[in-house]
DNA sequence: AAATAGCACTCGCTACAGATGAGTGCTAAC
DNA sequence: GTTAGCACTCATCTGTAGCGAGTGCTATTT
């Protein structure tokens, strides 16, 4: 995947990509080498560009028509040729103070930011709640809060803390709530809290659990403790991709929003980023998000007070403004990490 | 607003709304004449349809096109022409079985609920889950759960309970928590739960407030506790207006996009449809979305355990088939109602 | 008087043709 | 290696003409 390109060929790229971006045209010869004031002809950028072609970095769509930039060539432009542009004072402040006043609720601050997201880069915004259910069980404890009312406390090895309201059928002794807890805190150390709860599934198919009722009802408040929560994501700013004209005609545009109906795929998609640390870029079919949709993505992790992980990230086209996004959703994650680590 | 119009005419105006939400083109005389086997020649149907026109129930987006129906004749054709479609035993069994299947989590239920609303109407569903601030207070307690961590418990008048986890900055002693809550408890009689914000955030200012360090921190607590919550509201199916013909043009698929994101905008339209009971239905303007979208709006509600009150319903064009989604939105009332009862 | 047949007229839609111009690709000269 | 020149391509725009769905009016029938 590494490409060798001349200086020369290298600040054309550069400029044609960018010019697309800013305009979403395709961009010609002679606008590069009057705009790029490279003292070289229009023939000359030609020549050059006819080289780019070849290697597979720009298209044309028709004869008689500009260049457009290749993903081959986004991906080039995005990992040697941009210029990241600084976080502007406004920007910094607005990221800051949209956090803040969201109030005190992990929700409320994760949309708000999701929304500062997508007001900066005037693009989609997302976030995802961080969820534990990689982490390693701890502790879990059950606590009687009222009629057919139990707090579930679940506790991961890096400290983060789950509470979780469970509604029973039955009433149940404060005494056999703790004999549940000792039960699991024994049986499940050192698995994940996936793990977890896929041995108590197993269980409750169990010989043993068919006659012990008792066992048979922990094992099914239990599992509701550790069941995973429907990814909380936060996306906001979905009418902004109207805005970019490639997506002006109704049917990819359709293609889009259903792409995103299915909140499970980006939620697969976003998981991948989780991995890796600092700003992930994944550009057009790299999303594998509908394939033909010309969609990218840049993301990076934050971390809470609890050392659980999320992810937040700007949506949006293939032609994007690379250079502005990628620090801000940087920027955006570490403010995030801060203020959800003094919490 | 009432209208007085001869058997013909309601016979012919109904063929031309029903005709036009079929097809999304404008209909002519002689398409009316001739589906609706009415023994009448096309030019008596232009007669009667100049009339109609005249009346305000009909336009003609050009001279030499067929006739278009005003919301003023969707409202008629809703009030008083729309023959209702009895709900089909395939459709009830997949609002029961895919309300059922979303397990225990009113969230989940409501989500799901959502989602069927939207496959079967082929519009947009959309669920507004029951919040109780408008209910009377009955009683609050706090329990405390962990170092810095209180559960506080808040009940309705009509039986209603919406628990809240509350972190705090400093530890409490349980006796303080009970202060709290008898101090509330007392005071707050017979308010509703948003007045007793009020009052809270009031006392708060007051001078008792400044030099009473525990009182200070109580209320800073118990105003967590009845913090409303952003009005949990699950929209599924933003797509299948994409669907819609009329929508197929990207200026006008924005505006509604754009509407839709602020959804503060759709829970003070929602508020409203929760004031009166049975089948609502909102044609065009009378939703005050978008002014010129097109948009309609057919909610229902129902109501909870406990009581309180939440909105369901579906957004789609004008051009909606109303007389198999009322049923249908009328049905999953029902059923959710009765779902979120037995519970 | 109500219903209908007939007919001129309107106007959006489609197809086709020519003009335009941005932009390429190649070649020959610098 | 760079550039000027030029033929060629092809999307886009403009104008025109024909088509046809549909109206509105009038004269005729029932």
């Amino acid at each position: 995947m590494d490409i060798e390109l001349s200086n020369r060929s290298r600040q054309i790229l550069e400029a044609i990509v960018e010019d697309y971006i800013a305009t979403a045209e395709p961009v010609g010869s002679s606008a590069v080498a009057r705009r790029h004031a490279l003292t070289l002809s229009s023939a000359t950028v030609r020549n050059v560009m006819a080289n780019l072609e070849e290697l597979g970095l720009l298209t044309s769509p028709h004869t008689s028509a500009g260049r457009i930039p290749t993903e081959k060539a986004y991906r080039f432009y995005v990992d040697s040729l941009v210029a990241l542009r600084q976080v502007s004072r406004d920007e910094k402040r607005q990221i800051v103070s949209h956090c803040r006043q969201a109030g005190v609720g992990l929700s409320g601050i994760l949309k708000e930011t999701s929304r500062t997201l997508s007001q900066l880069s005037n693009y989609m915004g997302i976030v995802v709640a961080p969820s534990f259910t990689a982490d390693v069980f701890r502790h879990i404890e059950f606590i009687r809060i009222g009629q057919r009312k139990i707090l579930a406390i679940l506790v991961s090895s890096k400290g983060a803390v789950q509470n979780r309201l469970i509604e029973t059928e039955d009433d149940y002794a404060l005494e056999d709530l703790v004999r549940m807890g000792n039960y699991l805190n024994a049986r499940m150390q050192g698995l994940t809290i996936t793990q977890v709860r896929e041995l108590i599934l197993e269980d409750m198919k169990s010989e043993k659990a068919q006659y012990d009722e008792l066992l048979s009802r922990a094992l099914k408040i239990s599992e509701q403790a550790v069941r995973p929560e429907g990814d909380e994501i936060f996306v906001e700013g979905q009418a902004r991709i109207l805005d970019q004209p490639e997506f002006s005609d109704a049917g990819r545009m359709k293609e889009i929003y259903q792409a995103f109906e299915q909140k499970g795929l980006l939620v697969q998609l976003l998981s991948r980023c989780m991995k890796a640390d600092g700003v992930q870029i994944y550009i057009g079919s790299e999303t594998s998000l509908s394939q033909s949709a010309g969609i990218s993505l840049i993301t990076s992790r934050f971390v809470t007070s609890s050392n659980t992980v999320g992810m937040l990230g700007v949506i949006g086209p293939t032609r994007m403004g690379y250079s502005s996004v990628i620090p801000i959703v940087d920027y955006t994650a570490r403010m995030v990490s801060r203020l959800l680590s003094e919490n």
